[in-house]
DNA sequence: GTGGGATCGCTAGCATGCAAACGATTCGTA
DNA sequence: TACGAATCGTTTGCATGCTAGCGATCCCAC
């Protein structure tokens, strides 16, 4: 089990390398294309939106939006019905981004997967799905205190 | 298969997160964990030899070491035979954590991977070192210059 | 034996994540 | 209506990774 963790830890790191080589012939960096991939769908979300649907802390979204508005692919707006929320819009350079990123990413999970058999394909999908309800529903259940 | 590789990143990164809560419990975190798990086989390594070990470049080893000996839980020697060397050698903290954080390693491992079927166990793992072989020989053939 | 290339650890700067603390705004209630 | 609690974005500090560049040491060829 130890062994199965380690594998996938693994190949986690090195789909995230290669993930970020590619993004980044793009002017873009991995955790970057993580919020262009949610605003493309839907535009104007809150930091504390993303967040939720990143799976990541606020913090972490407010930094690589200060980033990205650095690197021109968006802007903060003040929502104008409520002074606390900041709306993040997508700027043309990035909406331009789109379809090269897009492809680059399909391109390269159809590499990683591309010797995978039909079993292999289903089953690890359904042990992802187990192993990721098994952390998030039940209690990590430490040892001591 | 985009789906797979989302899958596969939230699976590591909720292992990873729990793994940090419970080794933070024995005062370790979770990348000197994996130091220290090299270093109780195989005392006395190189920033150089350890980093190829874990899969990191040497500068993460170096940060990494110089906190844990900050925290008391190894020494920096130079190598007598060789100036350019350091050896890392773990102080009797950390020998003394080794126990309780295997055991914890153990217990999260198996607390995450409980509910797989011995097919999901078989086909996940020969999946992962497919796609490792394929991250690691083969290139990763990205799409424009 | 000496000089130049190779090897090694280290530092600096950056990106991505976290938790904790802070400030501003909003909303419900007295 | 005004005040306290809740909500939200931001800042700060840390851990983990990377690349690039530096300095010290070693080794081989001359």
């Amino acid at each position: 089990m130890t062994e199965l963790i380690r594998l996938l830890t693994r190949a986690q790191k090195l789909l995230r390398t290669a993930s970020d080589d590619a993004m980044s012939r793009h002017g873009v960096r991995v955790g970057q294309n993580l919020v262009l991939e949610v605003l493309w769908e839907t535009d104007g979300l809150t930091p504390g939106e993303l967040a939720a649907r990143l799976h990541v802390t606020t913090p972490t979204v407010v930094n690589t939006a200060t980033r990205m508005e650095s690197a021109g692919l968006l802007v903060r707006r003040r929502d104008p019905a409520d002074g606390r929320l900041v709306r993040l819009h997508l700027t043309p350079k990035a909406l331009a981004a789109r379809q090269p990123i897009e492809e680059a990413r399909r391109r390269l999970a159809e590499h990683a997967t591309a010797t995978l058999t039909e079993d292999e394909r289903r089953h690890m999908r359904s042990a992802l799905e187990k192993i990721i309800e098994r952390m998030t529903e039940s209690p990590p259940d430490l040892g001591d205190a």
